[in-house]
DNA sequence: GTCTATAAGATGATAGAC
DNA sequence: GTCTATCATCTTATAGAC
């Protein structure tokens, strides 16, 4: 990310220009959906004619992967900054919290995150690297609370889980808590089955 | 569905090159993936020129339609016909791995059943009354089956946490078994906090 | 009634002038 | 860097042959 250090010339305006296009691709797939976001529509939202976007992002794909970058990384920066309790099951509850009330803020977002609707698209290893820091800080942060040790499948359970919750809240009751006022419930069992100390019940009503 | 007595002269017919259409789609789906799938190669395989098949389906949503439609006709068929053991728990692993069983077997129709892959596609009344109804049925099913009696929100979280396995088996292992293994244990911790008595540990190895 | 031929409108993408 | 063409592809619709 460091360029040289005599190439501060005019690169502040390209990259400007290029936080410029990606607000408005967000706006754009706000509004038509994370799918039906056309390269015409965020060219005429940014001033610009549709080839021109070609100058700062090789194919609409590189704009996507741009905005996968770019969701990931303030996921990472928010959940560093996320204060966990000292507690392994109040712990819990506040890793899966954090994670579920992110992915339920802002769907076309969570579309790009954790699923995968647009066809052919698949995020670049640059792009996908914030995604696997923040995974694995918070599995190390989890570990050093004085839990116990999580292996592989622990893990892997608690992803699928909780992020099956996320999907149903979208797909079922979007905009509403049907699916996501399960969740203290199933950290619960899921703490349970870690053999966590039951020191408070979930936070949640 | 029922046309008048009188009108079975060349329905048949229609009727055929309708599953003829279907079936070439669903080939074309999996060869290029459900959102990669385009009338000219649906066409194509099936002989005809693109507009020819606006005749048979008002639209290629339509055509979607009908694929939701048929998959989850299938499923219905199936999952009344699954013999499920008299034992609660042993009940709900075998529903359980049923449904992950199905949509682990064909990742096109999974999308189409159990994701919103397609923009602007949502499935028609009618076509979404099959899923309703195999899951109306497997909740009466469970409920006679002399369990306990399941709330919405016990239905809820298992729909959804079960859906998670799928959705992260497709995402994380395609083909693999990283996360179905763990169904296992997942539907052992639903049915403990169910209450359900443990009669026999989960099938799985 | 069914299919073929053909075109309209939109999209992602490229080439070349300035 | 941005623009004006321009292309290829796809969905959708209309006109007309058989």
């Amino acid at each position: 990310m460091l360029g040289s250090p005599t190439e501060t010339w005019q690169d502040r305006r390209r990259a400007a220009v290029r936080r410029e296009i990606l607000d408005a691709a967000w706006e754009v797939a706000h509004r038509d959906g994370l799918g039906g976001l056309t390269l015409r529509a965020v060219a005429e939202r940014v001033g610009m004619r549709p080839p021109s976007l070609y100058t700062h992002f090789a194919s609409k794909h590189a704009l996507y992967d741009a905005m996968f970058f770019q969701a990931w990384s303030e996921f990472d920066e928010r959940s560093a900054a996320l204060e966990l309790p000292a507690d392994p099951r109040a712990a819990l509850h506040g890793i899966a919290r954090f994670y579920v009330d992110f992915a339920v803020a802002d769907l076309p977002r969570h579309q790009l995150m954790d699923q995968r609707v647009i066809p052919d698209f698949t995020p670049s290893p640059e792009s996908y690297a914030p995604s696997v820091r923040a995974m694995e800080r918070t599995v190390g942060r989890f570990r050093a609370a004085g839990g116990v040790a999580l292996t592989e499948a622990d893990v892997d359970l608690f992803v699928a889980v909780v992020g099956g919750i996320v999907a149903a809240q979208w797909s079922n009751d979007p905009g509403g808590d049907r699916y996501t006022r399960l969740l203290g419930r199933l950290v619960d069992m899921l703490a349970d089955d870690l053999g966590l100390a039951t020191v408070t019940s979930g936070e949640d009503p």
